[in-house]
DNA sequence: TTTAAACATCGATGACTGTCAATGTTTGCA
DNA sequence: TGCAAACATTGACAGTCATCGATGTTTAAA
């Protein structure tokens, strides 16, 4: 998995069926993609979206997903490093967070009309 | 890659922040995700929809892909068992063409509102 | 200052993936 | 029938990924 730089998931291209996609456009609609084509990472943005006040930390994930803390925290930075999350860190917690119009924007570029 | 069986990639759940995604379901998309999270496979969609007649063979994709005809057939057999395409044989040519609404079922899963 | 809890990072490992060269298969044509 | 073109399939290989155990880091509390 690419951790590299921080993707921007906003408006990389246009949507795949209204222009032939470049070569770096679709590396960067690939990299989106892939970060969130994991079975566990789409269970995490769902039960973040549906936790109390929209976050959850770490502890709130790894019990219901199956998986231990260090994949967990893992698919975490992932989803982070991808645009997808915010981390906001009080007390020992970690608390993440959906980064509003990021699904949406990926949304878009897919859709046909 | 998994190539097992046809998946429909129509509605096989809520949009993600709607409900809490179950295990069989995330499994599901995140398999049709797969398959689109990559560059070649992104191109290849968009290629195909802007080709004359909304279809194309392989040897129109070799080309500007800069990959091998193995390759493409490749991808193409991913993207046809995910139900993003399908393939028409006519004398020698294999047509590829979008199957209409798939993009958009993966797109309604991803958004938000 | 010691302890414990929450989390991140590292290293390793087994599984999967994208790519190609080589080969098989089917079709149209001479 | 034989040949060539288009495509699929196979086998191999290098690179990537998800997962875990072990360890490091930070914070709060005793």
């Amino acid at each position: 998995m690419e951790l590299l730089p921080v993707i921007q998931v906003t408006a990389c291209c246009a949507p795949l069926t209204r222009e032939v996609l470049g070569a770096g456009a679709a590396d960067d609609l690939a990299r989106s993609l892939k970060a969130l084509a994991d079975p566990a990472r789409l269970r995490i943005i769902s039960m973040v979206v549906a936790h109390e006040n929209a976050e959850a930390c770490v502890c709130d994930l790894t019990a219901p997903l199956g998986l231990g803390q260090p994949t967990v925290s893992h698919h975490l930075k992932v989803l982070v490093e991808a645009g997808f999350l915010t981390r906001s860190k009080r007390a020992t917690w970690a608390y993440y967070s959906l980064v509003p119009g990021a699904l949406d924007s990926v949304s878009t570029l897919l859709v046909t009309a």
